[in-house]
RNA sequence: GGGCGCAUAGCUCAGUUGGUUAGAGCGCGUCCCUGAUAAGGACGAGGUCCGAAGUUCGAAUCUUCGUGCGCCCA
C-alpha cells in the first residue's frame, strides 16, 4: 500500500519534513559515503561574507552550487562540499565603524586597534544563523560545520606560505601606487567608496605655456623635410620662441610636473595667435576650439605629427626641481643618454576631446601619469631613470620643497598658483570646468586627491602569458567571458596591488630590518617565535589572560602580530619589525584551493589539497570576474603554473614548492558565470526599495523547490535574471503540481486496485531500476505492452539521455525544458489516454501493464528531477519506493533516499524514435481535430460520424490506420479515414527547400521561387510523380529540382470544418444522425450524474442506483439507447425511469430538456 | 570615457552553423472537461524581432554605426 495522497498539498510544509528526515538519517553524509571510492568531482565554494543578510541573489548562487554536485553525485562521483566564510576586509571595518559612529583611521586608532578588531570579529558572524538557515532551507548540501574561515590561524598561515613563496621568488615587491587619498582622514579609499562620492563641481581649467628650450632631445634631423603639405621651415626658427600649450584642471599639480605627453600619430600645429609674442603648439584638431575660447585669430604656420616632437625639452612652470635637476641625464638601456625629465614623451591616452592634446604629467598625482613615469623609468638603466617627485605631504599640504606654498592645502592653493602663472605670463587662458570629481563619502566637503603611497605588489604581469594560456583552457559558461570580459582583463594586466593600510585582514608577513632595510617573509607563527631575540609575544599573552575567551586565531592578527620583533641578521642590535600593512582580502579567497586545507602546515593537508585540485566546477555571479575568478587564477598560475610555462619564465623563477605539476586549466575547469539578479522593478535589488522578498518568506509561501525550479528552468543561468514573484509562483502548477497530480493519480488507483510492487518483487528492491521491476510477478516485457506504454517508456528514456547530455554540458536550462516536456507528456497524454485502463474493473493484463509502466515512469522521473527539486523528489520516493516496501525485511527494502540512487541515463534500446514521431503526429491530428470542432462550434461531447485526415507525407499512413481508435476516442468520432487525394478539401502548395537549394542555385533562387509559386501545384506534383523531377528553364540555363528539393504544403479550402497543420489537414463530417444526437445527450447526462456523485462525496468505488424521470421523449430515447454506457461510466447498477423511493430528486437540464435525477448509494457488502 | 554583455508578444523568457508560417509559459479572450476535481485541458487573439545602413538569392541570426539598459573599470 502507498500512503494516501492528501489533496491539498503544502510544498513548504512537506519540505520542512524532508529536511528533518535528511538531518535525522544523515542522508547527505550517506550520499557521500556511498561514493567514497568513486572518481571525484571537485567543487570549490566561493566564500560569502556573513556580515550582511542573504537575499534571493545569494539563493541563486547557492542553488546552482547545489545542483551540479547533487547531479554528479548521483552520476557516480565523489563530491565533497566544504563550505567557507570570507571574514576579512574593508566592508567589515566599515560596518564596525558605522556601529561605533566613527569613520577615520585616526578615530579607529583613538578607539584602539585591539578592541576594534575584536568588534570586527563579532561582526563577521552576525548573520551566520540566517545564512545557515537559508542554506539548509534551500536544500544546499554542504558541510557548514567544516567550513574554512579566512581569519583562522591555519588559513592565515596557508596564505602566508603562499606569500613567502612569492616573496622568496622575487615576485613580491614594494613600490608606489597612486590611490584616491582622503588627506584630512589620512587614508586611501577603495574604488567602491570613491564611486559613491562623485559629484559635479566646477574646477579651474587652465591653459599653460611650457616654453621649449634647446636641449639634447632637440634633434633637427628628426624633423625631416619631406612633408609637402606643410613644409617645415628651419626647425630652429620653428621652435624658437615657441611654447607647448598644456591644459590641466588641477593647477596644484603643476609644481610636480615631470613630462608633457603627446600622441605620436596625432597631428599638431604650430600656431601664431593674434597679439601673442610667442608661438604655441597644440593638437591641430583643437586649434579652432582654443581660438574660440580666447577669441583670438589663430594662424597655423606648420603642422607635424606628435612623434616629431618627442624628446623636445621645455622649462616647467615651476623650477623648484628644475633648477637643480633640469640638466640631469641618465643612461638609457640601449646605450644613449637622455634628460631625466621635462621633455615631450609619447602617450596613447592623449585625446582631442578636451584640452590641447599636450598633457601635463605629474606622476605623483595621477594614475596614468604614474604609469607613464614607470614606462619612462623602464627605458633607463637600473637606478638611472627619473625619480618620482612628490611635493605634497600625506595631509594634503605642500612640503618645503615648494617653499612658496609650503604648508598650504593644495586645493586651496589653486587660486594663488593661477595668479602667479598669470603674473609670469605663462597663463594663456583660464575658465571654469564642470566635471564629476570624487569627494570623501563620509566627509562631503573633502575632495579626494590622487596620491602616491608605498604599496606591496605581486608581479603578476610577468605571468600574463601563462594566465592567458590557463584561461584559454577554462570552460567558461557563457563562452564569451573567456575572450571577452576576463580575457581582456588579463590582457591589460597590471601588477596586483596587494597591501592595504588597514586593520582587519591577513597581516602581510614581512619583517624588515629597521637599520638596513633587509626584509624576509615568515610563513608560520611558531617559526616566528623561534627567531633569535624574539620579543613582543607578551602582548598577546596578556590579552589572552585578561579575556580567556579570545579566539586563538587572533594572535596572528593586528595588533598582536605587530608587537613581535626579533634580531636582525644583518645588523647587530637592530630589530626586525613587521611592515604595518594587511593584504587585499581577494588574496584570501583566491588562496582557498590550498588554504581551505591549511596547506602545507596542517596534517594531511598536502593529501587533501592534491586530491582536491583543480576544481571541476565553480560558480559565482558576473561581478566576480575581476574578484574571485581572477584571484583564484592568478594565485594558482603563479604558484602552481604549468611546468613548461614556469621554465619559460627562467629557471630562477620556477617554483620548486609546487606540490603537484599541474597542466592548465587550474584551479577550475568549468565556471558558470551567473547573471546578476535584479529586483522586481528591473533595478538593482535594494532593501530600501523593497523590490524583492526575503528568502525565508519565499520559502514559506512557495517552497524551495519552486524557487529552485524557477532559477534552473526559466533562463540560462548567465542571463541577468529579474526577480519575479509571479514566475516563482507559476512554477508550482506548471511543473511541481503537474508531477504531483500524476503521482496522486497513480497512488489513488494503485491503492484501489491493490497494485503492490512489494508483493510482486522478490529480490531486493534497491533502486527499483527497470531490471528490478522486470523481475516482478505479472510484469510483462515492454514490447508486449500497449503502444501507449511503449511510447511513454521510450519518451522516458529519451528524456533521461537528453537530460544527461545537457547536464554534462552544464546546461541546466535545456535539461529542465526536457524534463518539463516529459512531465507534460506523461500527464497530458499518457495518463489522460490511459485513464480508461485504470478505471476498468477487474485486473486485466493491460491494466497491470499500465501500472507497471506508470510506476516505472514515476520512479525514474523522481530520480531525474532529484538534483533540481530535491524535496519533491524525495517525498515521492519516500512513498512510491520506501513506504511501499517498508513491510519487507530490511535487506529487501528499497534505497533509503532518492539521493542515494544512480542517475538514470536512458537505455538506448528502449528508445523508439519512429514511435515518437508517430505519436507526435497523432497528437497533431487530435489538436487539429479540436481546432476544427471549435470552428464548427461542435463540442467534444457530441459524437460525430467521421473525420478525414489528409496527410502531406504518407510515411506513417499504415500505422495511423491501425491506431485510428485513439484518434476516434480523443475526437469523439465514430470513424477516421486517411485520404490522399483530397482535392475537394485541399489546395496544395509546392515550396522550395531553401536550405538545400540556396547553395546550389545562389542568385538563380528567386527566379525558381517565383516560377514555383506561379505554377499550378497539382501539375507540378503530377510531373514530379511521373518524371521524378521538375525542370525550370531560366535565362541562364535549366534548373532541375528533385522531390527532396521541395516540400508540399496543404491548406484547407474554405467551407469545411477543417484545420490545417504542418503535416496534415483534418476535416470533420458535421452531419448529425439521430443516434449521434442521442448519444450526445447521454454523455451530457453522465456529466451531470458525475457532478452529483461528487456533490454527495461518494468514493470512487461506490456503486449507485440511478433513475431519471423525464417528460422529454428525446431524453427517454437517449437513456434507452445508452443505458449500458451511462451505467458503466457512473458505476450504476441500473437505470430506471421511475422515481427511486426515499430519494430526494435533483433537477437536471440537458440542453433544452428537463429531467429529475435520483441517485442512491448501494451499501457495500 | 573604455571594456563586456543585453534589447524578440502585455509580462518573464527560448530561438540550435543565416532558410519557407519566429516559439514557450503566464496573462487575456473563447470554450472544453468534470472519477487526477479547491484540479486538468483545448483553441484563439497578440510581434515594424530597439533603430539605421551594409553583406547575402535570403538576416531576429553576420558586419558597422546609433539609441536604451546592466555590469566591470576609469
Amino acid at each position: 500500500m502507498f500512503s494516501p495522497v492528501a489533496n491539498n498539498v503544502s510544498f513548504p510544509k512537506l519540505e520542512e519534513q524532508i529536511i528533518a528526515f535528511w538531518n535525522a538519517e544523515g542522508i547527505y553524509e550517506k550520499s557521500l559515503a556511498a561514493r567514497e571510492q568513486c572518481p571525484p568531482f571537485i567543487f570549490y565554494e566561493g566564500p560569502p561574507t556573513a556580515n550582511g543578510l542573504p537575499h534571493p541573489g545569494h539563493c541563486l548562487t547557492r542553488a546552482i552550487k547545489d545542483l551540479f554536485p547533487r547531479y554528479k553525485t548521483m552520476r557516480g562521483h565523489f563530491c565533497e562540499r566544504k563550505a567557507g566564510w570570507d571574514t576579512h576586509g574593508l566592508p567589515v571595518e566599515v560596518e564596525v565603524c558605522k556601529e561605533l559612529g566613527i569613520h577615520s583611521k585616526e578615530e579607529i586608532e583613538a578607539y584602539g586597534v585591539e578592541p576594534f578588531i575584536r568588534k570586527c570579529l563579532e561582526s563577521v558572524f552576525r548573520y551566520t544563523k540566517q545564512w545557515e538557515g537559508m542554506t539548509e532551507r534551500l536544500g544546499f548540501w554542504i558541510h557548514l560545520d567544516e567550513a574554512y574561515v579566512t581569519f583562522h590561524q591555519s588559513y592565515v598561515e596557508s596564505v602566508w606560505w603562499a606569500l613567502k613563496n612569492l616573496f622568496d621568488r622575487g615576485l613580491l615587491y614594494q613600490g608606489y601606487k597612486i590611490v584616491w587619498w582622503w588627506a584630512q582622514g589620512g587614508t586611501a579609499l577603495s574604488s567602491g567608496e570613491v564611486g559613491q562620492g562623485y559629484r559635479e563641481v566646477a574646477d579651474p581649467s587652465v591653459y599653460v605655456r611650457f616654453p621649449l628650450v634647446e636641449g639634447s632631445g632637440f634633434r633637427v634631423q628628426d624633423l625631416g623635410t619631406g612633408n609637402s603639405q606643410s613644409p617645415i621651415p628651419n626647425p630652429r626658427s620653428l621652435f624658437q620662441d615657441t611654447d607647448l600649450l598644456v591644459w590641466t584642471t588641477t593647477p596644484w599639480t603643476l609644481p610636480g610636473n615631470q613630462f608633457a605627453a603627446v600622441k605620436p600619430d596625432l597631428e599638431y600645429s604650430v600656431v601664431e595667435f593674434e597679439g601673442e609674442q610667442r608661438k604655441l603648439i597644440l593638437a591641430s584638431a583643437l586649434v579652432e576650439a582654443v581660438a574660440a575660447k580666447v577669441k583670438k585669430e589663430a594662424r597655423v604656420i606648420a603642422t607635424l605629427p606628435g612623434k616629431k616632437m618627442l624628446g623636445l625639452r621645455y622649462r616647467p612652470p615651476f623650477d623648484y626641481y628644475y633648477k637643480t635637476q633640469g640638466q640631469k641625464e641618465g643612461k638609457l638601456k640601449d646605450g644613449g643618454r637622455q634628460a631625466l625629465a621635462w621633455r615631450v614623451v609619447p602617450a596613447e591616452f592623449v585625446t582631442v576631446d578636451t584640452g590641447t592634446g599636450v598633457v601635463h604629467q605629474a606622476p605623483a598625482f595621477g594614475e596614468v601619469d604614474f604609469e607613464l613615469l614607470q614606462t619612462e623609468q623602464a627605458r633607463f638603466a637600473p637606478g638611472e631613470g627619473p625619480p618620482l617627485l612628490c611635493n605634497v605631504a600625506p595631509d594634503g599640504t605642500f612640503t618645503k620643497e615648494v617653499p612658496d606654498y609650503h604648508g598650504r592645502w593644495v586645493k586651496e592653493a589653486d587660486g594663488d598658483i593661477i595668479r602667479e602663472l598669470r603674473g609670469r605670463g605663462l597663463l594663456f587662458h583660464r575658465e571654469d570646468y564642470h566635471h564629476d570629481y570624487p569627494f570623501c563619502w563620509r566627509a562631503e566637503e573633502d575632495p579626494l586627491i590622487q596620491y602616491p603611497r608605498k604599496s606591496w605588489f605581486i608581479r603578476t604581469t610577468q605571468f600574463k602569458e601563462q594566465m592567458l594560456a590557463n584561461n584559454s583552457r577554462i570552460n567558461w559558461l557563457p563562452e564569451h567571458i573567456r575572450d571577452g570580459r576576463f580575457g581582456n582583463f588579463l590582457e591589460t594586466n597590471v601588477d596586483w596591488a596587494l597591501s592595504r593600510e588597514r586593520y582587519w585582514g591577513t597581516p602581510l608577513p614581512i619583517w624588515v630590518c629597521e637599520k638596513t632595510g633587509y626584509a624576509e617573509a615568515v610563513a608560520i607563527y611558531d617559526e616566528l617565535l623561534k627567531k633569535p631575540g624574539v620579543k613582543g609575544t607578551e602582548v598577546w599573552q596578556k590579552a589572552k589572560k585578561e579575556s580567556p575567551e579570545l579566539a586563538e586565531d587572533l594572535k596572528v592578527h593586528k595588533p598582536y602580530i605587530d608587537a613581535i620583533t626579533y634580531d636582525s641578521p644583518k645588523a647587530a642590535g637592530a630589530r626586525m619589525r613587521r611592515v604595518p600593512e594587511v593584504i587585499d582580502c581577494w588574496f584570501d579567497s583566491g588562496a582557498m584551493p590550498f588554504a581551505q586545507w591549511g596547506f602545507p602546515g596542517e596534517p594531511d593537508s598536502k593529501e587533501k589539497f592534491s586530491t582536491q585540485f583543480p576544481a571541476d566546477f565553480i560558480s559565482e555571479a558576473l561581478d566576480q570576474t575581476r574578484g574571485w575568478f581572477y584571484s583564484l587564477l592568478a594565485i594558482s598560475t603563479l604558484l602552481f603554473g604549468e611546468d613548461s610555462g614556469v621554465r619559460d619564465q627562467g629557471s630562477e623563477k620556477s617554483n620548486p614548492q609546487s606540490p603537484i605539476p599541474n597542466p592548465f586549466p587550474h584551479p577550475y575547469r568549468n565556471c558558470i558565470v551567473l547573471g546578476l539578479m535584479l529586483g522586481e522593478d528591473g533595478g538593482k535589488m535594494s532593501k530600501s526599495k523593497r523590490n524583492y522578498r526575503e528568502p525565508d518568506e519565499i520559502f514559506d509561501r512557495y517552497g524551495a523547490d519552486a524557487l529552485r525550479w524557477y532559477f534552473f528552468s526559466n533562463q540560462p543561468p548567465w542571463t541577468s535574471i529579474r526577480y519575479s514573484e509571479q514566475a516563482i509562483k507559476d512554477c508550482i502548477p506548471e511543473f511541481l503540481l503537474r508531477l504531483w497530480n500524476v503521482y496522486s493519480f497513480f497512488v489513488i488507483y494503485a491503492n484501489i486496485d491493490k497494485f503492490d510492487p512489494a508483493a510482486a518483487i522478490t529480490q531486493p528492491a534497491g533502486q527499483l531500476t527497470a531490471e528490478v521491476l522486470a523481475s516482478a510477478k505479472k510484469y510483462r516485457p515492454v514490447e508486449k505492452r500497449a503502444e501507449l506504454d511503449r511510447w511513454v517508456l521510450s519518451e522516458l528514456n529519451r528524456t533521461a539521455a537528453a537530460v544527461v547530455e545537457r547536464m554534462d554540458a552544464y546546461d541546466n536550462f535545456s535539461a529542465c525544458q526536457r524534463l518539463s516536456e516529459f512531465v507534460d507528456a506523461l500527464s497530458n497524454w499518457y495518463v489522460r489516454r490511459s485513464r480508461n485502463r485504470f478505471w476498468s474493473g477487474g485486473h486485466s493484463t493491460d491494466k497491470t501493464d499500465a501500472y507497471w509502466t506508470l510506476y516505472e515512469c514515476l520512479l525514474t522521473t523522481c530520480k531525474l528531477v532529484a538534483p533540481f527539486v530535491p524535496f519533491l523528489a524525495e517525498h515521492l520516493w519516500q512513498n512510491l519506493a520506501v513506504a511501499a516496501f517498508a513491510a519487507k525485511p530490511e535487506a529487501q527494502r528499497s534505497a533509503e533516499s532518492v539521493h542515494l540512487c544512480d542517475y538514470p541515463c536512458g537505455v538506448p534500446e528502449a528508445v523508439d524514435e519512429t514511435l515518437s514521431a508517430r505519436m507526435a503526429l497523432v497528437r497533431e491530428i487530435v489538436s487539429l481535430g479540436r481546432s476544427a470542432r471549435m470552428g464548427a462550434k461542435l463540442k467534444v461531447r457530441q459524437p460525430l460520424g467521421r473525420v478525414e485526415v489528409v496527410l502531406a507525407d504518407p510515411t506513417h499512413l499504415a500505422w495511423l490506420q491501425e491506431h485510428d481508435a485513439l484518434i476516434c476516442d480523443e475526437l469523439n468520432v465514430k470513424r477516421v479515414e486517411f485520404i490522399q487525394k483530397a482535392d475537394q478539401y485541399i489546395t496544395y502548395t509546392v515550396l522550395p527547400d531553401l536550405k538545400r537549394l540556396g547553395p546550389r542555385l545562389g542568385k538563380r533562387l528567386p527566379a525558381v521561387r517565383k516560377l514555383l509559386a506561379e505554377a499550378d501545384a497539382g501539375a507540378l506534383l503530377a510531373e514530379l510523380e511521373t518524371a521524378g523531377k521538375l525542370i525550370f528553364r531560366l535565362p541562364d540555363g535549366e534548373a532541375a529540382l528533385s522531390a527532396e528539393d521541395v516540400q508540399i504544403r496543404l491548406a484547407a479550402k474554405e467551407g469545411w470544418a477543417a484545420a490545417q497543420g504542418r503535416n496534415c489537414v483534418v476535416v470533420l463530417s458535421t452531419e448529425l444522425t439521430p443516434e449521434l444526437v442521442l448519444e450526445g445527450l447521454a454523455r451530457e447526462e453522465v456529466r451531470v450524474i458525475q457532478d452529483r456523485r461528487k456533490e454527495l462525496n461518494l468514493h470512487y468505488t461506490d456503486r449507485i442506483e440511478l433513475a431519471i424521470e423525464t417528460q422529454s421523449q428525446e431524453l427517454s430515447s437517449a437513456n434507452t439507447a445508452n443505458t449500458d454506457y451511462i451505467c458503466g461510466e457512473t458505476l450504476a447498477l441500473n437505470l430506471s425511469d421511475l422515481p427511486l423511493p426515499g430519494v430526494e430528486p435533483v433537477a437536471m437540464k440537458i440542453g433544452d430538456y428537463q429531467a429529475s435525477l435520483y441517485l442512491k448509494v448501494v451499501p457495500k457488502k
